[in-house]
DNA sequence: CGGAATCCATAGGGATACTG
DNA sequence: CAGTATCCCTATGGATTCCG
């Protein structure tokens, strides 16, 4: 039950990395160990915690290739763009008026 | 330092409660208990924290009026609605397709 | 390689009561 | 009305180890 469509999408894709992950899988299908690699700072347990959680949203999708598990964007995962884009661009600006560092991605 | 815009924006309009706060205020500016009656279920201490991180952030302002206490969106805040629309309408959407109930505003 | 399991610390949040 | 101030608790996340 949520009191708001935008407090729908932030349960799906707030906290710290969801978003960055989902970054990292709009440009390309990634491997499990080079997708983690991308995403430094977190620990283990949570990025595969957050791995789920957006493979049970239906965000994402695992498949077992040859002796790599390969992890990428569903129909689901990609019709978040114009949405990831709008607070990509708003981060942007934001970062540009406030100083924040952006490193990576 | 982030590892992409939209974890800056996240880390402004994040949370559970953040977002319903500026849907509100996005329509017209409140005074503290109006406000306050439209976010039901969040206790008293984190209205307020949340409140004041809005502020801190530049995105609400707040004004003493008689004997009222005013928040309204600051530029910086209206700058944000873009963003929020495409999230809110991926929520729609997403509610559509997963059955999800979203009740008020 | 791609995880699962365990243990532990702490920050985040709830309920309630109080104040200018 | 518009907040502060406590107290308490559990959910989240970190570090590390183990497994097919």
């Amino acid at each position: 039950m949520y009191h708001c469509p935008v407090e729908l999408a932030l349960d799906v894709i707030g906290g710290k990395w969801r978003t960055v992950m989902l970054a990292h899988l709009k440009e390309r299908p990634h491997h499990y160990g080079e997708l983690r690699r991308k995403v430094p700072g977190i620990s283990e347990k949570m990025f595969v915690q957050r791995l789920r959680e957006l493979q049970d949203a239906g965000l994402v999708s695992r498949t077992e290739i040859s002796p790599h598990v390969q992890y990428s964007l569903t129909d689901e995962g990609r019709s978040l763009g114009p949405a990831l884009q709008a607070l990509y661009d708003w981060g942007v600006e934001r970062a540009a008026r406030t100083g924040a560092s952006i490193v990576g991605t």
